[in-house]
DNA sequence: AAACATCATGGAATCGTTTCCACGGGAGAG
DNA sequence: CTCTCCCGTGGAAACGATTCCATGATGTTT
């Protein structure tokens, strides 16, 4: 079994094609990669492909022009719905550029993710985009083999040359900040800040900027770590919404964050909005099914991969002048925060 | 800018590293690809190798070994969380396989999906995973080229040869039914049914089955039909709980059409479950944040996409006997459904 | 009418591997 | 001591495409 068979039992290949049609495999080279052949030519050339079911291999013209054809993107995962638009961005992106895509998930651990590039450099895949886990000196040794490399979503600080496309989160945190803000919230709480040795993430940054900007007072003990995972992300949550009954607004910096908020507030009885206001980042599908719906900050999953393939295989010639593509996230808001009377309790 | 170089600018070859450890091609090739050497010359190679930051081609070996070494997979999207989880299941799977997978979306068009075919062909993948479309004439065409297909999911009837992957979505519905039916329901409302000129799926065959084998009769009233998108899935449900106060529990066959029941129970302050008990095919990410809680199938996506994987790459010879393989699903009971008292109205 | 530009065409080299085959040398058996 | 046998090794031929270059046949210009 396999592809389809001439007499001695392989696939049709250029060369049978050149034979039943009795030209050289030049001309049906050309017939099939746009050179120029003449109309009668053409049409037996193309009968003779027809009737031998051949098709060019991927493999020997990858071979001659040295490189693949596709490119390879590295995401720490597949099911979270962010990860998913991306990729469903960068699909359709590569489709109309004519390329295919070979998808690879890293769960955001830097040696799979050095594995996973490796094989891609094997590949000979035109290039890459990844959304990084995090090793930069894996990423200084790929870039040295493979120029051809687009960030998305993400940014390692160690290598600002290398062209990316970004959500503009912190802008999101903000409008997210001022809209609490302009509620009446003062004690607003931070869901998913770094842990006590790492330095924070742009949307920790944002939200200590714009509270400042409000005039504000950012409390340390409202800034609560947590990794986007659902068990640190519940625990996080929970700690916070037990320890302070004070707070009027939390601000989760992720979905998972967001659920476990909701999950949390439904657990201790609290009423949202009334006892507390919720709101987070990214807007996934159940923002909108939750009760009450959740405002949310919505991030351009798709736009970001659709423009990181074009930057990839369009738009070679600009990549990497400059600073990275900001896409704009926009505010959507719902019922899940309310102005602020009093205080809790 | 591109890959590593060697001195004329072009990425290291075997022939470079051949000529920088001092052997010929051949040993080269064997202590990339297994072949016997000695110890002493392999470590000569793989340090000559190092230094010129050598990479085997795939596209080389693709070439002589006539294939690509990865897998097609199509799917309709990427976002619909059922299909993330399988895609995931995918990746995983050909990972520890040692295979890549080019991902391709046919937002299931037929059209669409015939030409990623093609092109999967013409990548000489070694094998498609497939969540079909519909059109049965393409995919026997793409048998004919490529017999190393499997579909997943979801066959086509009139091509039973080409082995597959499924859920048990007859016992899942089936066990939805059971359970309903044991909290005293009777009226039970299908989402999801064939258009009128359509033959009915597996889950509407599976629900009037099971009704039946509970005695009771199936209006047909109640059987809604619906594609699997928003807007449709909404009017039907809309449609639905306006026309028929006195369903007592709906059963959507989808996650779309679970989503699009309880936007309308809502809307119409439909207590659930006091005044309308619902449940769903396909167990998300949200039905365990919606208020209540949504009692939901389970189906495995993950394993679907393992299977399918390991059915392509390791389990050639297997491959084709028999009948699908049946994947079971599990009925996770939350709060959206509750015994009957009495009639809605 | 002669010289020349244009064009379709085929031959052959090339891309980077794998693998068959031949060859040479060291070790074990008779 | 010699005859095998085996193992490590290298040369060379594929694999299926693209593309440069030469060639012969057109058509055009003076």
């Amino acid at each position: 079994m396999g592809w389809a068979r001439v007499a001695d039992g392989r696939s049709a290949t250029i060369k049978d094609v050149a034979a039943a049609a009795g030209v050289g495999i030049a001309t049906v080279s050309r017939v099939f990669s746009g050179g120029s052949v003449s109309a009668s030519t053409r049409e037996r050339v193309l009968a003779a492909a027809a009737e031998l079911d051949y098709r060019p291999s991927a493999l020997g013209r990858g071979l001659k022009l040295r490189r693949n054809g596709g490119i390879g993107l590295v995401l720490p995962g597949v099911t979270d719905p962010f990860h998913a638009e991306l990729l469903a961005g960068v699909l359709a992106s590569a489709r109309t550029l004519g390329g295919h895509v070979i998808v690879e998930a890293s769960d955001g651990d830097p040696a799979q993710e050095a594995e996973i590039v490796d094989r891609l450099v094997e590949q000979r895949v035109d290039g890459i985009i990844a959304l990084p886990a995090g090793d930069e000196a894996d990423w200084r040794a790929a870039v040295r083999v493979c120029s051809s490399v687009v960030f998305a979503d993400r940014v390692l600080p160690g290598l600002p040359e290398i062209p990316a496309v970004l959500a503009d989160d912190a802008g999101g945190v903000r409008s997210l900040v001022e809209y609490l803000a302009g509620l009446g919230h003062r004690r607003i709480a931070f869901l998913g800040g770094a842990a006590p040795g790492e330095r924070p993430g742009v949307r920790e940054r944002a939200f200590r900027d714009a509270l400042a900007r409000h005039g504000v007072p950012v409390e340390e003990d409202l800034v609560v770590a947590a990794r986007p995972a659902r068990d640190a992300a519940y625990a996080a949550a929970a700690g916070l919404l037990q320890r302070r009954a004070d707070v009027t607004a939390a601000l989760a910096a992720g979905h998972l964050l967001g659920e476990a908020a909701v999950l949390v507030a439904r657990e201790l009885d609290l009423r949202v909005p009334a006892d507390v206001s919720i709101a987070m980042v990214d807007d996934v599908a159940w923002a909108e099914l939750c009760d009450p719906p959740l405002t949310a900050v919505a991030r351009p999953g798709r736009d970001i991969g659709h423009r990181a393939c074009e930057l990839l295989l369009r738009d070679r010639a600009r990549r990497g002048r400059g600073a990275p593509v900001l896409l704009p996230t926009e505010l959507v808001v719902r019922g899940s925060c309310g102005a602020l009377r009093g205080a809790r309790r």
